[in-house]
DNA sequence: CTGAAAGCGCTTACAG
DNA sequence: CTGAAAGCGCTTACAG
């Protein structure tokens, strides 16, 4: 492996002329610059980002912190922040936390010993009071879910409150009345922090059910997150004594996993038991019936998170404020 | 941020001891060991792992290259492989290449620079001329994709001919004899090397089909890789003055794309046209009809290379040989 | 415009 | 068992 050194000697200038060049500083003679040019790409010359970040210089690297690459909407919000970072040569690490605290707080060292510039998270696990310290040594941007009160961060998110009132609406337009909730929450994750996601979406169900002076049944609360979820739920939807004729769901997958079992126990869907899915992950409009879901612009929310780092990493300072994307709901064929 | 240095002088002993406990070497006086680590952890020290690794220890970081981390086979695999990796200490970083040649070139450099331990690869985009230089900077594993020969690097995948010779057997028991072959490509991608994985697939379909004496038509070959192509794809099938009455996808991706269209256009699957998907990702059994495909072992794929990457690491020999893994046959509904 | 020198935070022979 | 010292490859005031 050729070091600066190579290269200054292969040149015939001093190192701090090839460092100067590498990092297009103004003033290096046009020839000298020219020169240092030919030896790195005649020595093939890479320079070691490992120094380069020891001397305190960016990593032009954000690290992503999701709970499980593996759900759609996680790696749909990972493609696009991976866009915008190549488009403006940043490199991204991926952190798959699978819902352990102490992997996330391991990840977000990765800020505090400047091997990443900046994080994202997409998911959080540990208490807000944990991660907020950590916001001292570079820009944390949340994207998707956040916590009730945050300072010192940007929040990229939809109105979660509104998205479940739409599709709440939807289902009382349609004549429903007995709509159970499922709320999204992977049991084997050891989530700490209270999660103001989870709870805008359930206001948004509660408030527009007692406007309508519809019932809120306890027995009528699931929780979950996988097609694994969805087709437990559906069995104990069907030992209900009093069933429910709709259910809101907090993602695609669970949605999929009712609807596959529903098939299996001859539940005809939406006539027997209307289904609200939530993501508008591909497999929604695949499925059939095609789902009714909220949509989730993971490319736009993916995106601007991004931007919004870049951009606090040029100001050099901590943006704050919540950046709330639409969602609509997509009415097809389940409700 | 506390350094080595605040801590020695905190435990009153030289850095090189605070060293020598952070590496667990034997020879160190236990009361010292003990007085190092109630210092790190009044100090909340932290090592700076820029500095560990330009002092040219181990990252403890292995790099994954994959074309497209929103395709589901692509995140099974990574997650697969990341759940090792973290119960080892490792970590893994994320890198998306969307089929470009210089994206995947700069992810290789990591190796060179000593930013990752190890490198696997799902897919690949350059020549294997072009990569197989950087096996000389740490270890590379092939998972999945690989070139016609490979010297100095383990291949982990699966028996891609034979899958395609249960497919095309599998139609041909059946009844079909008129089966088109689709061809897995993003064309988007600037791929330069001559895939033996592609290469294989097709071999098992025409070999299969040549000794059952069906006829193979230049007409019924397709290229694609997504949800978009397989629509593409029906509406082209659509077209044809001699249409084929099965199809063989090199992706459960392209055959949803095909049955969604499908229906749209009346034709009944598996009656008027028979559709065998590739992968088993987890929508495979969710659509309608439930999708007849080779199951890719996923989850194992993605475990046996990162355990061939540790034992890589760990020996400090470059490994060779293919590891080829069963993918059975699903039949479902489609076909 | 440019070079010599210091220093980023660590590890590892070396000499005790 | 342990410390002083050198060095990993870079960058950045500093002095010209």
């Amino acid at each position: 492996m050729p070091t600066i050194k190579d290269v200054a000697l292969h040149a015939g200038v001093s190192r701090s002329t090839v460092s100067r060049v590498m990092n297009n500083h103004p003033y290096v003679d046009e020839e000298k610059r020219r020169a240092v040019r030919v030896a790195m790409t005649e020595l093939g010359y890479i320079p070691n980002s490992s120094a380069q970040r020891l001397r305190g210089t960016e990593t032009r690297t954000i690290a992503v912190l999701v709970s499980r690459i593996v759900n759609p909407f996680f790696s749909a919000i990972v493609d696009a922040m991976d866009e915008i970072a190549a488009a403006h040569s940043y490199r991204l690490i991926l952190c798959n936390t699978r819902g352990s605290a102490s992997q996330e707080l391991h990840f977000l060292q990765l800020l505090r010993t400047k091997q990443v510039d900046g994080i994202i998270l997409a998911s959080i696990v540990n208490e807000w009071a944990i991660i907020s310290p950590f916001t001292e040594y570079g820009p944390i941007v949340l994207c998707n879910e956040y916590p009730s009160h945050a300072e010192g961060v940007a929040i990229i998110t939809i109105d979660q409150k509104q998205a479940m009132v739409d599709a709440t609406t939807h289902l009382i337009e349609k004549g429903y009345k007995r709509i159970a909730y499922c709320n999204v929450h992977d049991e084997r994750s050891q989530t700490l922090f209270d999660s103001a996601l989870a709870t805008d979406r359930y206001s948004g169900y509660v408030e527009t059910m007692k406007k309508a002076e519809l019932p809120i049944e306890s027995s009528w609360r699931f929780i979950g997150h996988s097609v694994e979820d969805g087709k437990r739920i559906l069995n104990e939807i069907m030992k209900c004594d009093d069933r429910p004729d709709a259910i809101l769901t907090g993602s695609d997958e669970i949605a999929s996993g009712l609807i596959a079992e529903a098939k299996k126990n001859n539940l005809r869907i939406p006539m027997d038991l209307a289904v609200v899915g939530f993501d508008n992950q591909p497999s929604a409009s695949l499925l059939e019936p095609q789902l009714t879901t909220v949509h989730q612009p993971t490319l736009e929310m993916g995106k601007a998170a991004m931007l919004q780092m870049l951009a606090d990493l040029k100001s050099d300072s901590r943006s704050n404020g919540t950046q709330l994307l639409d969602a609509p709901l997509l009415i097809r064929k389940s409700t």
